[in-house]
DNA sequence: GAGGGTGTGCTAAATTTTTAGCATGAAACG
DNA sequence: CGTTTCATGCTAAAAATTTAGCACACCCTC
């Protein structure tokens, strides 16, 4: 996630699969595609991508594994800032409000007070 | 947002200035570009995307505003959904936690508060 | 050995995206 | 009024992306 506009449709859903699975072979990229192209398609992709830097891959037995080149952290903290100052002005407050918002029905109180004890750490951390 | 992956790469841009800023005219949009082509390329862009459906425009005075064609708070669930199905597994938890992680020192006492106060309200609702 | 399945490297063509320029109209200015 | 500036509609070409097939290699089974 070098650059927030740097990757074209199917470049952006390969690297999306690539970070939700954390690796994946050329035929599981093509499997976790809802409008797949041939499996060659989808490995010249894989093979553009690493091109640009964008992903990495490791023999495993006789294929190849594809994972990103950036870390998963690296990539969650990029995205998480990306979508604040898209939607929610930048603001922590504004995007957890939203998250608790639209999935509230979905939480257990168990979560919840995980949630309140995060927010404590915060509050100690900022201190 | 309709399909996550429908956008090519200028295109996922010009929406994402849209919703940044709710709306725009073709300068205002050309503007937020730190790669931007010509005057013109960003007009063509811009028709383009209305055909496909993804924005609207109105006129105001001489020139043409547009705003995307989704409601915001629309948009807003569907990245957020897909952001977290992208990078923490489905889990608000996880999302939320990673948010106060990474932005703690930016947070004053007072919306650490307005988190807690959040949360209350999240427990009551889903009780 | 032959055939089938699975994998890679590579190429080029098809398709899509992006770009910019032209023609025209309206408004503002001297 | 003439010129300049700003705006739109439209077109086509340049550029980028996407696609799939071929040649080859390896492995397994019969």
């Amino acid at each position: 996630m070098k650059r927030a506009h740097a990757l074209s449709r199917r470049e952006r859903q390969i690297m999306d699969i690539l970070y939700r699975s954390g690796k994946a072979t050329a035929a599981e990229v093509r499997d976790a595609m809802p409008d797949a192209p041939s499996y060659s398609a989808v490995r010249a992709m894989l093979r553009i991508l690493e091109e640009k830097g964008h992903l990495r891959h490791e023999q495993d037995g006789p294929r190849y594994v594809f994972l990103p080149a950036e870390p998963r952290d690296q990539a969650k903290r990029s995205a998480l800032r990306h979508l604040m100052e898209t939607f929610f002005d930048g603001s922590v407050e504004q995007t957890v409000a939203a998250l608790l918002d639209s999935e509230t029905r979905n939480m257990k109180p168990s979560e919840l007070d995980k949630l309140s004890r995060l927010i404590e750490e915060a509050r100690k951390k900022g201190v």
